[in-house]
RNA sequence: GUCCCCGUAGCUCAGUAGGAUAGAGCGGCUGGUUCCUAACCAGCAGGUCGCAGGUUCGACUCCUGCCGGGGAUACCA
């Protein structure tokens, strides 16, 4: 954790070592002493010790000899290079308790972004295919960012960019032209295996590529049958990803497809043009990248049509005279990492000041028996069938362990969604994941339902909660295991925004693992002994512990809101 | 060939300003439920942090090389 944080003890801490020792607060990491034995938080002499040629053991010694009780920490002991501070209890929970209370809904969320938009471009997919499993890397990954920016104060401006343009559509529209039985009505079910079936026709017989470019010639030309039945594709594609981003709660602010970026993409090759950045090379027209040790960046094939790249330098220069973003995040998989490079060094070249505003988020592909996912291998998973799947797995446990439950279908949707978003979004984004149907369903340990059944069983106990109670004195919150909770929920602000900047949600999904194991350690203190439980006899302390489950309940809730999971009250 | 990412316990992963005995979950073995929801908690076993050098008072963390895995590498996206 950094000097700059908002954590008032860690900075505390901080600016104590740094006055006893004359540096700046920031240059000092507040760190944690190996299982808290030692004391809450821990600063580590060296950048003193560095700048003044001195023995940091000594430095930290002579700065806990100074130290006087101040800004909540109780007590300072030197071990070593370290001087390990320790919260006054009562002054911790107060502090927290406070902070999480007046911050209501926006608790974790800062003003650090006010004034300033973020594009981010996730999701993605290409019309008339399914959205499969890999999908949902782009679709949570993009989500949990969109919110996190949203609740760091910035303006959000999420974008699904459908691939619903390219010669991908001169070989749908010959295949269906083809195959498709008279009158048929196309479903994204049937275009699938259409695509599939040119494919595999077309390597049998090249005549049909050939065909498939001229169809896509003619829809690009603006005939009218062709435009019909693109457009009817678009139409039953975007239907099946609405009730799949329904399930995923997830939403965009704009939905373009490339289609629309058509009338751009000319005067985009211009203006490159015109800035000499564009040569000709084996009859197709690049932006030669030599000079950066890349490929270079293809915007006209031989025969003129556009690319990749093209589009997406187009739809950035939109983006920005539309949006004028300070930040621009494209959630796309890893393996377009040279694209992006390429795509970014050609606005640079090109003189744009956003382009220092660009960033690719790049992530890792899924695998599936030892193989990358997609539809040109045939390896693929319904995203919509592995949610079905959770859900039905989630209802059985609900029949097993809760029968009881009013709204089981409603729940079991959110607890079998919920796992599949959590599992996706529980490691650091860049690592590849292994595709199994075993982690996915399981809701114990580390997973989804397990920080669900957290929230629920605080919901439990709170609606539990005796009218009456008193005002709940922090200062009864003495417990290690309470200590151990509130010192969580005091860094929730920072790791909100260090996801947000980082564009890592699994900085929140981990937080949110430990805040869990914290609370359950602490509420399982009362299967042993009454008296340690948060609805005990004696009235002042139950009420401190309500005070206590309540700020959790609220970290649970809006931690799982921002990586985009419910949090169910009962389950 | 070149470039990028990865290599931490049997498995999946945290550990990211270089600092105190490297932490979780799963799986294995032991315990805990007259219950504020056991979808939980506690304990035990399990590690040459891929290998070899280097920088440093100090390296899982930084540098170099090697090995292993994955990806990218101009007319697909």
């Amino acid at each position: 954790m950094r000097g700059s944080m908002r954590n008032p003890f860690r900075r505390a801490a901080a600016s104590f070592v740094a006055s006893a020792t004359g540096m700046d607060p920031s240059a000092f990491a507040v760190t944690d002493p190996p299982g808290h034995a030692a004391g809450d938080w821990a600063v580590g002499l060296f950048p003193a010790a560095k700048a003044k040629g001195a023995n940091p053991a000594a430095l930290a010694a002579e700065a806990a000899a100074a130290f006087t009780p101040r800004d909540g920490l109780a007590s300072a002991a030197a071990a070593g290079p370290f001087v390990n501070f320790t919260a006054d209890r009562a002054a911790l929970a107060a502090g927290v308790l406070r902070d999480v209370e007046a911050a209501g809904a926006r608790w974790g969320g800062s003003d650090g972004g006010a004034g300033r938009t973020v594009v981010i471009d996730f999701s993605s997919p290409n019309i008339a295919k399914h959205l499969a499993f890999h999908h949902i890397r782009s679709t949570m990954i993009g989500n949990a960012l969109a919110r996190l920016h949203r609740a760091c104060g910035w303006k959000v401006v999420g974008v699904n960019h459908l691939g619903d343009w390219g010669t991908t559509f001169g070989m749908l529209l010959v295949a269906w032209e083809e195959w498709a039985a008279p009158g048929e009505v196309p479903t994204v079910d049937r275009l699938n295996d259409l695509y599939v079936r040119f494919r595999a026709a077309a390597k049998a017989d090249p005549a049909l590529d050939a065909r498939a470019r001229a169809r896509f010639a003619a829809l690009e030309a603006g005939d009218p049958a062709a435009r019909a039945l693109w457009g009817e594709f678009r139409r039953v594609s975007l239907e099946e990803y609405r009730q799949v981003y329904d399930m995923l709660g997830v939403s965009f602010d704009l939905v373009m497809g490339e289609s629309e970026f058509e009338e751009f993409l000319g005067p985009a090759v211009e203006m490159l043009r015109s800035k000499g950045l564009v040569t000709e090379s084996d009859g197709a027209e690049v932006v030669d990248l030599s000079a950066d040790g890349m490929p270079p960046c293809l915007l006209r094939k031989g025969d003129g049509a556009t690319l990749y790249a093209t589009r997406d330098i187009a739809a950035a220069l939109w983006r920005y005279e539309h949006h004028a973003f300070d930040r621009a995040l494209y959630v796309v998989d890893r393996g377009q990492a040279l694209h992006f490079r390429q795509w970014r060094r050609v606005l640079e070249r090109a003189g744009f000041p956003f382009a220092a505003a660009v960033e690719h988020v790049d992530f890792g592909q899924v695998r599936f028996g030892g193989f990358k996912t997609g539809t040109r291998t045939g390896n693929v998973i319904r995203l919509r069938e592995v949610l079905e799947e959770a859900i039905a797995v989630a209802r059985r446990k609900i029949e097993e362990k809760n029968p009881g439950l009013a709204a089981k279908d409603l729940v079991a949707r959110q607890v079998g969604v919920g796992a599949v978003i959590f599992n996706d979004l529980s490691n650091q984004r860049r690592r590849d994941v292994d595709f199994d149907w075993d982690r996915m369903l399981s809701f114990e340990g580390d997973t989804g339902p397990y920080l669900q059944y957290a929230h629920a069983r605080t919901a439990s106990m709170l609606r539990r909660v005796p009218a009456g109670l008193p005002a709940g004195d922090p200062a009864r919150l003495l417990l290690p295991e309470e200590a151990a909770v509130l010192r969580l929920l005091a860094d929730f602000p920072d790791r909100v925004e260090k996801a947000a900047a980082d564009a890592e949600p699994c900085l929140v999904t981990t937080f949110l693992l430990d805040l869990c194991a914290a609370f359950s350690r602490w509420y399982d203190l009362g299967n042993r002994d009454p008296a340690l439980k948060v609805l005990c006899e004696d009235r002042e302390t139950a009420a401190a512990r309500v005070r206590l489950a309540r700020a959790v309940r609220a970290t649970l809730e809006r931690g799982l809101f921002l990586v985009g999971m419910e949090a169910p009250e009962e389950m």
